[in-house]
RNA sequence: GGCGGAAUAGCUCAGUUGGCUAGAGCACACGGUUCAUACCCGUGGUGUCGAGGGUUCAAAUCCCCCUUCCGCUACCA
């Protein structure tokens, strides 16, 4: 059996879920489904990134612990990928004691390695937060311009201070004077890891594009050692003496989870976690594109630096960013469609259905309520729901609900053959749009056969044709529930159920004879008015 | 500023290595049908492929330049 190992990347705990993320981590859960379907060890994992600056900031901003921050968007985060689907194996945090102690072992080892260094340099210190601060928190007067701005990058023109030449420089939190104080600190060198990361690129030519050409530019641009460790409250302890008061630095510790949270699924499985991790398994990563050094550079390099022979990232599924409405999504502005709103509101197989179908994955994509409207009554209900509604209705009201005698034309039988290597070639390669729109077409087709076969006519006067037809459509449905179960698990559910078929991804059929059960509307209809009442809710967000 | 990506029908998007009259769905118009959730089927039109220039027998695709939008620029993760 084969292992396949996808991971999903862990979102940060310090605010809710929005479209946006879940248009970039769909793809992972229907990775997962298929390749369940097909017969492999599928370990899918992921969890909440709980640690780093944001979440501390934020806590002592709402008078709040950072664990409970971290938490409750866990808590958040976790029910609204299983009220979606999700099938995660494990999903875990980065604050779990799982991840931590994994974590700490692997870094122990790290620290032996001849690509990591210690290094001590001057860090800005607020007395008065009594903290360390990353540059983005520190204010000041850029050297050259004069202009107020950021330690990181200044607004005005573009420079890019070293924060200690920083003038009147200020805490960003408190608006304090700080200093900057001496702190010893672990490095990777990743510049030695040029070569092995420039092959890793060069040999994986199926990573998506995005991913091989944001790769190759931090290559070109020059990589450049990166500390391992902070000074920071908030974190994972620094296993080594002499770093009291340190922590894992959260770049270097949260895609680490890949390896903690497989882990803990292949002791619940009592299978062999070496096994996933060794040269025969599939990786998969499902992330946005801002996520791709990390996954592309910072990982690998991670995993080289531990020395063993981890297993390297085989594919990497990046999506492109999606607009709302033609906008930049804006958390800050409140400019988004949270997830948990979206899923009290609308049934989740369209949700699904819309950012499969509609996704950013070659390049960005636009949320529209329009669309949304418009792909769930039109396509999926109107082509598919309705498809499968009008068969079984139909035998449920002439044939008692009994699958009628009937032969499967030789050309529906070769579509659906095709059909199964198609979309799982399509799905494995990362292409989910060209796979949905292929089945479409096929349901498109069915409709057509369906009406220029005229069971309402043949009824009265051959009944056995129109019981052939019938025949024909029940196994059209069955085979279309396994084709559509990884990317609409819970309809494909339910059809499943009806029929009495399982969810291999194999061709299925129904025998004739077999007693459909009192079926129901597999997707109801959205009224229209949501249109215009959606987005006047959004107009209203972009006024103010 | 530097680097990278994007721009295709009214809308949302496909267009592999340059190759038949540039496609799909939606929307729109007309016609058909009634088993089905005002569903489904048929027919139809629309494009200076962001602007301009170049290479080529042939360019949405390659090169140059311009415009607009977006991303990255390493201590946000």
């Amino acid at each position: 059996m084969k292992k396949v190992l996808i991971g999903g990347a862990w979102p940060y705990a310090n605010g809710s879920l929005h479209i946006g993320h879940i248009a970039g981590l769909l793809p992972g859960d229907v990775l997962a489904r298929y390749h369940r379907a097909i017969g492999d060890d599928v370990y899918f994992v992921s969890g909440s990134d709980c640690y780093g600056t944001p979440v501390a900031i934020r806590a002592k901003q709402e008078n709040r612990t950072p664990r409970e921050i971290s938490d409750f968007y866990h808590e958040e985060f976790a029910e609204c990928f299983e009220r979606l689907g999700f099938s995660y194996d494990v999903y875990s945090k980065t604050s779990a004691k799982e991840h931590k102690e994994f974590v700490r072992g692997f870094h122990r080892k790290l620290y032996e390695s001849k690509h990591v260094y210690e290094k001590e340099a001057p860090q800005a210190y607020c007395e008065s937060c009594n903290t360390f601060l990353a540059d983005r928190f520190i204010l000041g007067k850029c050297p050259k311009c004069g202009e107020n701005t950021r330690g990181d990058q200044c607004d005005a023109c573009g420079n890019v201070p070293e924060p200690e030449n920083l003038l009147d420089p200020i805490c960003a939190v408190c608006r304090k004077r700080i200093h900057f104080k001496n702190s010893k600190h672990f490095y990777i060198a990743i510049s030695e890891l040029t070569e092995e990361l420039q092959e890793l690129v060069d040999t994986h030519p199926e990573w998506r594009k995005n991913a091989v050409s944001f790769t190759n530019r931090y290559i070109e641009e020059g990589l450049r050692d990166r500390a391992l460790t902070r000074d920071l409250e908030w974190g994972i302890e620094v296993p080594k003496e002499g770093y009291e008061n340190k922590t894992i630095y959260i770049w270097a510790e949260n895609v680490l989870g890949y390896l903690s949270a497989s882990k803990v699924a292949a002791d619940e499985r009592r299978t062999d976690f070496t096994e996933l991790w060794g040269k025969d398994a599939t990786h998969y990563y499902v992330h946005g594109k801002d996520n791709i050094p990390f996954h592309t550079i910072i990982l690998p390099a991670l995993l080289f630096g531990n020395g063993e022979e981890w297993h390297l990232p085989d594919r990497i599924i990046s999506s492109e960013y999606l607009t709302l409405e033609g906008r930049k999504i804006s958390t800050s502005h409140n400019y988004a469609i949270w997830i948990k709103d979206l899923l009290d509101k609308y049934e989740t197989d369209s949700i699904r259905y819309f950012f499969l179908a509609n996704g950013p994955e070659k390049k960005d994509a636009d949320f529209s309520w329009r669309e949304y409207v418009n792909s769930h009554n039109g396509e999926l209900l109107g082509a598919y729901g309705n498809f499968i509604n009008r068969s079984l209705t139909f035998i449920a009201k002439y044939f008692d609900g009994i699958v009628p005698e009937g032969v499967l034309s030789p050309e529906i039988e070769g579509r659906l053959d095709a059909l199964y290597t198609s979309v799982g070639t399509r799905i494995e390669g990362g292409a989910f749009k060209d796979a949905i729109d292929e089945i479409f077409e096929f349901v498109r087709f069915s409709n057509k056969f369906f009406d220029t076969e005229q069971p309402w006519t043949t009824r009265t006067t051959d009944i056995a044709a129109c019981g052939n037809t019938l025949y024909q459509c029940v196994q059209i449905i069955a085979n279309l529930a396994v084709l559509l179960a990884p990317f609409l698990p819970f309809s494909s559910e339910k059809l499943c159920g009806w029929l009495g078929i399982s969810s291999k991804w194999e061709k299925q059929s129904v025998v004739a004879g077999y007693e459909l059960p009192e079926v129901e509307i597999l997707f109801k209809r959205i009224d229209k008015k949501v249109i215009e009442e959606e987005t006047e809710k959004l107009e209203q967000i972009g006024i103010q």
